[in-house]
DNA sequence: ATTATTTTTGCAACTATGTTGCATTAGCAA
DNA sequence: TTGCTAATGCAACATAGTTGCAAAAATAAT
């Protein structure tokens, strides 16, 4: 059952996220510490991160994957129903946690998972 | 103002992807359509069809890109405000068309686009 | 039908992103 | 301090997508 260690690189990683007001991608962190790890390190340590519960992940409309921190689902319930903002200018992609569409599947659907991204103009671009 | 031309690869692959109930990658197009024509080209034949308005592009939960017909939205408004449901176990994923999540983004965000995708188990993987 | 024009294609080369194996390093508990 | 094993670095690989350019094919003009 693996214990989980406390590394300069994990410390380093988890940090430049949380502070990020938006979503990063692998690029930016290894653009932010510079030379602390090698890239194939962030991957894994991206990985353990996800699975560790502290950071989830997003895929962009672009395709372009980029990670933010968990706010709103700390400790309880792992979920993350809300709506992911992508702005078409300035390419920032930022969680709107409080926002959680309404929809209703059709029967036989077993829903587990939700993906939501919107893009358009964020404020300081419109 | 670049006319376009009716040419074998786009033939091929628009009638692929229209047969195809679930959507499709670039890689399911390949191996149906082998020796065709060129990866570069089917690439290319892509981006003209999505331009067209043929087809419209999908980012899977895991990043992978895939396309599928238009069909709610044939000559008027090109919305595809529609839910993608993303197969866990079958890996397919398919356009729930009719179903269209309610939400409001806050003030000062401007909504030009949607990319809804929930992931699950689909009726037959259930 | 022939020719001319321009889109489309194939090929090779390249970039970006992510993965894997394996030897070495470093956390942490005993 | 020692021993165990998680974590890392490095090289090599895999896959997806892009670009430049010459050749081929589709369509328009003659
Ligand atoms: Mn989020
Ligand atoms: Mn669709
Ligand atoms: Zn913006
Ligand atoms: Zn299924």
């Amino acid at each position: 059952m693996k214990n989980v260690r406390k590394t300069v690189a994990k410390t380093k990683i988890l940090e430049f996220i949380q502070n990020s007001k938006a979503a990063v991608a692998h690029s930016d962190i290894q653009a932010s510490l510079k030379g602390v790890c090698d890239r194939v390190t962030i991957y894994r340590v991206l990985e353990r991160l996800l699975k560790e519960g502290l950071i989830h992940k997003i895929v962009d409309v672009d395709g372009v994957v980029k990670y933010a921190a968990c706010h709103t689902c700390e400790n309880k319930f792992h979920q993350h129903n809300h709506i992911h903002f992508s702005c078409e200018k300035c390419k920032k992609v930022t969680c709107l946690d409080t926002i959680m569409p309404v929809f209703n599947l059709p029967q036989n659907y077993i829903l587990n998972s939700v993906n939501f991204t919107v893009s358009g103009f964020c404020p300081k671009c419109k």
